[in-house]
DNA sequence: CGCTTCACTGAAACCGGTTTCAAAGCAACG
DNA sequence: CGTTGCTTTGAAACCGGTTTCAGTGAAGCG
């Protein structure tokens, strides 16, 4: 009737105790939780199940992995924990680790470089059996250290010299399908506005996506514009400026659609009928604004599911060479792409 | 010039082969690492220094957590990671955990019972040092027993019967600041819009501040209704029933404010004109949508340092009885509020 | 010079498990 | 009845560190 002490902090069964208590030696309490039950006598394991259950004894997971090697701890290195895209791809990773019996450390690096770094150092020391990674990849040498020691997979992002596997979007579909679009919808006179070309390979592969369809679009007219301290007055000339036709926006993902919307607002747009937007990423609040902001929804749990199954594949020995899983975009029509004339 | 070789997979760099290399014992390496510096002659510590470097060796932090009972991990047990406050929260946890030389195991429950009670095992299966909650707070149970065995803080939410450390929203405070903000503005028929009452005091405690501030003044009429299945039909209900003046809804948290913000549209509201709206939490989307959403926001960041600041001091040992933290809201005005009648 | 003190170091036990190895018990076999 | 072989078990080594404790040599002291 009795619960544990609660002045016992910190101190808890130890399979000893469970030896003790059943009348045999530690090496038949470990048999016994490490699924090799079919070794021992019924009656044994039988006994045995019972002072764990009366003890109410639960293994210490660190001390297992020290000699076994298993952690059962998968990491992930996650660039921004406040842009949606992360936190809906770590919520598939954590979906997948939980379902195989992994637990999740996540490590925010803030975009910073130097957090990285240490998180790097932390995620090794903790023996992690894995790494996802989805980060500025600075530190290019660090993560190929690891990843000799450890399996990895990359999200969404390359890591320049680094051969891992990768999970993400087909960056030139997504392009494509949203300049399809925009020019079947009218629009004419196009700005891609991206976050600052910082080396990430998906914005970088957006942009340049963007600029080679343009010109192999003799419609279309388009120029590249990043947010930032400029960005507000680059985008009122453009809205100015004369074009070949309607105008509209082309948000390279949630936090440029964002910031694109905001500046709108704040020079006196009406959302969306002087402007076209269509943004990659789909976020909840879209349909909010204005008429709704059309979106090319990214598979975002598909995609931290698959970097999580890739993972366990390494795990399990797979040594093919790395490969890439390119998932597509879903267009999804709102308001802010009305046909226009 | 020649790193770890490839093939040699989870073989890492151990105490005793920097010993060997240095010529010292591993006790002394141990103490190198350890931070007792200074008991090892000048000569000593140079001699580790240098094997470490060449080396590159990097403590395995699992084992030390054994025989030490310090393995500088804090879990997390989160609601709903798709819940941006959460996240916030969260953000500002790892924050000060990084800060702290601790790394933090986040467990996502979704929402479900069984979840929660796979990952509390997990988490203490991994010698995590202090627990930061946030959740259903079924299982007050297991989570007792487990406080009785290590620090907990729980985050906004009370837990029935569980006599931890509370840090969250003076949410009667809140709940004063948006009824004056709304009365002041002239909106006189109020509705509070609830997620479902599940059990979470923040949540039951908002809906009780709400209906006793309406009780007690007299100028204001206000209900409750939760987000769900007949949601849309009430709120249509409310919107053309006879009232004592201008109408506005009270979003209790930004998951009710994406609901409620989508079903008026789907109403064919005019945003904000007929109806006025303040919502608990500020979204980075409130300014976009309509005139912009009043927003009563959460010091989600100081939140989440304080959950973790006091778990540090009960890490160190600190047995004062729970304490609760209660931080204020700060009211952000909008157009959503704009004055009325 | 003998004795104490102190700074420094290493051998060994320990943390909580897993795994190897050998031995004990028992049945089947020739 | 002596072997053989299988099942079941425990002692002990091990994982990679920390910590205790005893020992060494040199400096300080009377």
């Amino acid at each position: 009737m009795n619960g544990p002490s609660p002045s016992a902090r910190g101190s808890r069964v130890t399979i000893s105790e469970v030896a003790e208590a059943a009348g045999v030696s530690k090496a038949s309490v470990s048999r016994y939780i490490g699924g090799d039950r079919q070794l021992l006598a019924d009656a044994t394991a039988l006994r045995i199940g019972q002072a764990i259950e009366r003890l109410d004894y639960r293994p210490n997971q660190m001390a297992r992995g020290l000699k076994r090697g298993r952690t059962r701890l998968i990491g992930m290195l996650v660039a921004d924990i406040l842009n949606p895209y992360s936190v809906a791809v770590m919520h598939g990773v954590e979906t997948a680790c939980r379902q195989h019996g992994y637990s999740l450390v996540v490590c925010n690096t803030d975009r910073s470089t130097e957090q990285e770094s240490q998180h790097l150092a932390a995620l090794r020391s903790y023996n992690v059996e894995g790494l996802i990674v989805n980060t500025l990849g600075h530190h290019a040498g660090e993560l190929q250290s690891l990843h000799d020691e450890l399996p990895m997979v990359l999200v969404d992002r390359k890591v320049e010299a680094l051969e891992a596997d990768l999970v993400g979007l087909d960056n030139r579909d997504a392009v494509r399908q949203a300049l399809d679009h925009l020019q079947q919808r009218g629009y004419r006179d196009l700005l891609l506005v991206s976050e600052p070309l910082d080396g990430t390979s998906s914005r970088q592969e957006r942009v340049t996506a963007f600029t080679g369809e343009i010109a192999r679009r003799p419609l279309l007219q388009g120029q590249v514009l990043q947010t930032g301290e400029t960005f507000r007055e680059a985008l009122q000339h453009f809205l100015v400026a004369p074009g070949p036709g309607p105008k509209a926006l082309f948000a390279a993902n949630g936090m440029a659609a964002l910031a694109a919307t905001r500046q709108l607002r704040e020079l006196g747009c009406r959302l969306f009928e002087e402007i076209g937007l269509i943004a990659l990423d789909d976020l909840d609040w879209y349909p909010l604004v204005g008429s709704g902001i059309t979106a090319l929804a990214q598979p975002t749990a598909e995609i931290g599911t698959t970097a999580f199954e890739c993972l366990l594949e390494r795990l399990r020995g797979d040594r093919e060479p790395a490969r890439h899983f390119d998932f597509k975009a879903q267009l999804i029509i709102r308001g802010s792409t009305h046909p226009r004339g």
